[in-house]
DNA sequence: GATGAATGAGGATTCATTCAT
DNA sequence: GATGAATGAATCCTCATTCAT
């Protein structure tokens, strides 16, 4: 993500505003759902009236099909840019386990966006879902590829259907907003717990590659709203 | 549930609209999400007026609450019954394997109710999820006994954060609704898959019990969710 | 117009109201213009509450398209009706003395509808006017006629353009709407005046045939209202 | 009008600017309609930001007063001025025929503000009309003068209402701005056309005095309605 | 002089809900 | 039991208008 654009920085007064709809979009859509999200709240939490959003957005679905798009393209670039920062010849199971590690955080702490787009994914109309859907391919086949180089290695469980298996831990994953409770739990907890269940559940043991992997690493500006001011 | 609905049965026909009113709210929640749900396709699609919903329950919200309510319900007590079948002394891994094949095609073969139910989880308001909380509470317990098991005949993999693995699993298994699609895939394949990556997710490996197991048996009347599958 | 069908026929209630709404738009669009006029003033109109308008017409553009395409055409099959009714051979320049009669009369008298429809006729949006404008098309037909048989009899000023004298006449008559009022002057005054401004103004003198014809007949249920109902 | 405000007049930027402004609402008013006039489609044609219009006008009203009235203002000035022109001793009659020319060139060549004037007469609300029904009133004695001349002369029909005969020219002049499109017919035919029509449906025929007269002049700075057609 | 940003007052439209039949 | 007709409470969206810059 080249340009950095965080509600602080320092942009123009009216891009920060923009930005701040978005976030406050982000946030009411993923707890009232594609329905249930009123420009009113919208505007409630962003600290303006429900008109001035139709300055930045013409039609509250593209501030909605923003905030969808947002969270997946923000998900695929933070996990994309930490798996191409490993360094060149990270064993497979281990990028896994990174992966596993950056979904998790960016959902559960960076990214109201994320969580939105992921709740939201099957009540949103098709024709909002162009860039979305796009995206989501996109992120789609980070995993793929992923669970193709621990095939490659021979790791990987001769029963598995790769699809499935793909899907089953992106759901594994993406349901964790429903019940994640920090209060109930530390981050590195669950995180450690869900590498373990996916690198045994996908990946055959081998002795001397047991110890699950991942350095959370705090990165600024990141958010999908930088993303979606690209 | 108690009383046995389904729409064959032979209740009354006042009954018996009330059960396609139920299955119809069922199919458009878990569509269009709780915001979403329009009395009057829900009317639309079980065949009458909107107003005649009203003779049948006295608001929308009591309408999805029991559509709620009943997902989480059958789902477990469709779960329950199955391992409450298994002869004594079945092991704790393949009784995982059974909870995993009976939550799954339940899931997506017999119960728009539980996808309803699942999907919109997060969105229903506080004031309609009493039945529904007390419900999950109850199907939790059955999962937690379940990890419980493995874990006391020393098979649970010692990093695993006992709740968060079991949601985990259950995030899995629920997302499936979201994605999984009878053209691209048999359930059989992603049964399949699903028992591998949590018995080995879950588990530590054992030489002499390493076969998924779980026969798929159809159980009729169980829910109006398994009515509305008829 | 086969079926007549007034606000107090005996029609079902529901038909009734939808031409009470009817005329109510007519009312309020023939004196606020197209943009000007609101739902709320029509249901006032009405008797009823906005939102209950749309239970009969899906939109507003709806609505007022009916009324502007009623307008004309209840117009144009008024004239005709009674031209038809005409005895064979009656003379072109009495012919035309009664169609002006009976422009004015249903225009000034009668319709609500047709002075909407005429005051309206260049604010309406284009996608709204198919109707309209082919009704339009068959009454220009009419008085295309009407100056045709004029001509043919060789009673025809031969500096006149056809069409310009056919659009200055339906000019002259359209605009009374706008500055006819029944307290300066009887109906039967400016009939006359019309009369013998276009008679002249279109056709030659000839000594036998100077006197305006035209006698006011009240058709009962000719309204366009009747008309929308065809 | 006092001051004369032409746009190529040597006036300030500011009053070029004022013009401009008035020249976009004759243009949108006399397309739209009174209320279907919108400050940012104004703006947008005199290319600025709506605003800017607030610089030179209070409200909204005030603008669309000024054009309303302009309109009027502009058509009375320009026809007193050419019937004021003519030879003393010009024939009724004559004078009628240059009447009936200049308002239809005036309408349909130059000015904007006419036809704006015209179409929204019914429409804008009376507290808005107080200037231009002066200026209406003042027209209308152009008018009624005309008239009375032809009468004193013992010219005119003696079956004519005075009144209603002229409100039906004014009425035939002023439609035609709603049908005359250049591309079907000269302005001269049409205007030859009126004058017939005017001169036979309002005068006795005398053997001398058939010929339709009116030389049109263009005359420069009449208006802001002259000046928006420059 | 002019504009970017924002707001308040509507106005069209939707939808749960009511009620007489 | 069920529907046609109607309503009241939102909700989206538009637009004149304001104001700081």
């Amino acid at each position: 993500m080249p340009k950095k654009a965080t509600a602080d920085d320092a942009t123009t007064k009216s891009e920060r505003t923009r930005v701040r709809i978005l976030d406050a979009a982000a946030f009411v859509l993923s707890r009232k759902g594609y329905a249930g999200t009123r420009l009113t709240d919208v505007a409630d939490h962003a600290g303006l009236q429900a008109p001035a959003i139709y300055y930045y957005f013409p039609k509250r679905e593209d501030l909605i099909e923003e905030v969808m798009w947002s969270g997946v393209a923000g998900l695929r670039q933070h996990v994309k840019a930490v798996l191409d920062d490993l360094p060149e010849g990270t064993p497979p199971l281990t990028r896994l386990d990174v992966a596993v590690d950056t979904h998790l955080r960016h959902e559960l702490e960076s990214s109201e966006y994320a969580t939105a787009s992921i709740r939201n994914a099957g009540q949103v109309p098709e024709y909002l879902r162009t860039r979305q859907d796009a995206e989501s391919t996109k992120y789609q086949a980070v995993w793929r590829q992923l669970l193709a180089e621990v095939d490659e290695a021979g790791l990987m469980r001769p029963e598995l259907d790769h699809r499935a298996a793909r899907m089953f831990i992106l759901g594994a994953l993406n349901w964790a907003a429903e019940w994640w409770n920090p209060r109930r739990g530390s981050l590195d907890t669950i995180v450690l717990t869900a590498q373990t269940m996916v690198r045994h559940g996908i990946g055959l043991q081998t002795a001397d590659d047991s110890q699950a992997q991942g350095r959370p690493r705090r990165r600024a500006g990141m958010s999908p709203a930088g993303a979606s001011a690209d």
